[in-house]
DNA sequence: TATGAATGAGGATTCATTCAT
DNA sequence: GATGAATGAATCCTCATTCAT
């Protein structure tokens, strides 16, 4: 029964050939239909008919800027992982104490996590992972990869490292990125219902300070932990 | 122009189906090959013809057991999630100290976050939420809130609570099984390579656990940040 | 046992279709091979491939020009019923008595009655009426009541009225119209093996005119009944 | 192109065969569900699953009892027509005179047409005329051409063979059958609205008595055509 | 004999891709 | 370069029929 052509060969677009379109207008049209299509029914679920149609071009116009389905979705991925995902999350807003920078850090990389570009890029790269695992890499190095590092590069700069012991900044900080992940990320990966009120993530946040602090932080006292009072 | 399209839905109140397939063994057996298509392939990228072959069934019994390919792909998660996930993560193994016994906990949600089955669960129902909503409850309530929920008894329960200042367990038990995803978690649900030697996974548990315990134990001297030494 | 069997509609909210076909010869391709196949096999006996291998057209193309089944069976049939239909009875061939125009009309209708295209119409509409009541209300009005219609103006029309009792011109010419189909069309409706000779459509047809006549004239002897000899 | 086999051959059961089934009991369950399943959804729409559910056997059964879905609907089709057909118009009311009697056979004849289960043989008959040619010469034998000939012999007997002048009694008989069916019967072959208040049918039935006895009456004075009033 | 699970060809429909205009 | 009609393989699903129990 070796009968039936079992699955499409999603990637054996490997050979960037042809695309003979040039207008960078009319690339970034497409690119922007395929964004709205591609966002809501992922790389399945997605025909390059609704595309052309959104996008405003014929599909003969799809195929000569992309080659194929497959490319075309990889384009749009990198694009918005390169273009977009990096704005989201540039620098680190200095606060009057040390607590209070970390407290906008964390704030930054909640609404970073769940903002629906985030979310959308999440889902789409983890349900073609197998399928494009270089979309992943990309994702990776320009999302969560540049968070953390921009925030173990100020770790270890003064004045801020000369009040904490980090001898493993990398961790160091994937750890706060883990902590402010907490309750809030996962839910909203699966689209369940997530309290986002601001008072909530601010809670996190301070959690998240709070209990980094404590072991990194080189003196002063312990901080007990925090408590959640929804209305204050 | 006169007449709008008509829809020939004649009879659809047949109900011809409701699965009339009974036999316990061949509904296994399918849903085994469904959990090998789906689990590559993603609920849209798998065909019935595909699960089918694999199931060595032909498509029409396919149909007799389940009454679309939506049923299915609900009941294989289900299955999974209902049946495989919680005894990944059932009880606390008690060691000599708290301490050990968290290490014992964060190793085990380590191990539950790395999962084949849990990545794979993960991947399927995040790349589904918008279509199959429920199946994100069922796999939150069996697998994430499952382990925190027992983590959150524990924390409550002596004698551990004597030593522990833990105002909001929930929370607590969330912000531990936060830390205990540090750079793994990620990662892994993007199929990226990830270090999940044991000396590592080692580290990330300790890791874990004393940032925890520095903020929640009620006294004791702060324990300094832990490094990863590869070799050890 | 958790959830309700989800139903994948997704995104019907599409509209992708609205038949992007154009080249009207394209369309009139596929309606000849749809009315070969229809004809022959009714609505629920043909098949999509039939049509489009008669017609010869891919499967896609067909959809390209019709959304669905139904709809190009309602095309066939509206076409032929709005286009060809109303050319079979357009007008009273006037002859030299008010007995002879009467007598055309009839032989007029006969023939509209047993015509192929009348009978395949008749056919498949009457076996799909639940399905598609539209169509047997455009045949209805297209066929045989624009025929009574214009039969019924007719008897009201000088100098024709001058030698008429008609108190119900519609009804009479119900009756006439009746009176046509003796023997010949129930028959014919079923393909049951019918006598259509000229000399026996003659007989029918002068058989109706003199009933008809009978009674609906306003003076005059009475006219005896007719008789059929075959070899006249 | 002599590729796929293009319809699947109805008629191909002309061998009575196998058919192992012996109790009659079961034999008429069977037909009875069939009865329904047939009159609501035709031939072709019709699926022996629901017959075998309908009729409360297995569809083993039914293929013990009738050897394919071809078989099982010629039976059915025979035992209506032949059991219940000639059930619905067996003799002649006689009424205190010979258009009194005429009104009578007319309105028998108008609730024959019009009758839910004579509509629904002509509708699955016409439809399936082609595939089951049989069936529409037995449909006739016991509807139709039973009505007319009941007919044509009342016309030849005395006492009214005295009143009448009728040289083709067949023909005669035909013409008043049609003459019945003015206005009603090929609208409700249709499903088209139909007005069928005994008001109406009255009406028709004295319609076509009077017609027909203004030709085929021996003597006596012209009858004027009728006005059919609603109210009254 | 009665059952109903199993089969697989065939149904309507979609969609990535090509190519003549 | 842009278009969109045409293609046909692949999709989900149905159903007449068979056959082991």
């Amino acid at each position: 029964m070796a009968a039936t052509p079992p699955f499409p060969d999603k990637d054996k677009a490997q050979v960037p050939s042809a695309a003979t379109g040039t207008s960078p207008a009319k690339r970034a049209q497409i690119l922007e239909g395929a964004a709205r299509i591609f966002a809501e029914h992922g790389y399945e679920g997605a025909s390059m008919s609704c595309i052309a149609r959104d996008a405003g071009v014929s599909k003969g116009t799809l195929y000569n800027y992309f080659d194929s389905k497959a490319v075309l979705f990889c384009a749009f991925i990198e694009q918005c992982t390169r273009e977009k995902l990096p704005l989201m999350f540039r620098r680190i807003d200095e606060g009057a104490t040390m607590a209070d920078s970390l407290e906008h850090v964390a704030r930054a990389l909640i609404e970073l996590i769940t903002s629906p570009l985030s979310l959308m890029l999440n889902r789409v790269i983890v349900s073609e992972a197998a399928t494009f695992p270089e979309l992943a890499k990309t994702f990776w190095a320009n999302g969560p990869q540049q968070a953390t590092s921009i925030l173990a590069a100020w770790l270890t700069r003064a004045p801020q490292s000369e009040l904490l012991d980090v001898p493993d900044p990398t961790f160091a900080a994937e750890q706060f990125y883990a902590l402010c992940q907490t309750h809030i990320a996962g839910r909203a990966r699966m689209q369940l219902p997530v309290d986002t009120s601001p008072a909530y993530i601010d809670f996190v946040a301070r959690s998240a300070v709070r209990v980094f602090l404590n072991t990194y932080q080189r003196s002063g006292p312990r901080q007990p932990p925090l408590a959640y009072v929804p209305d204050a």
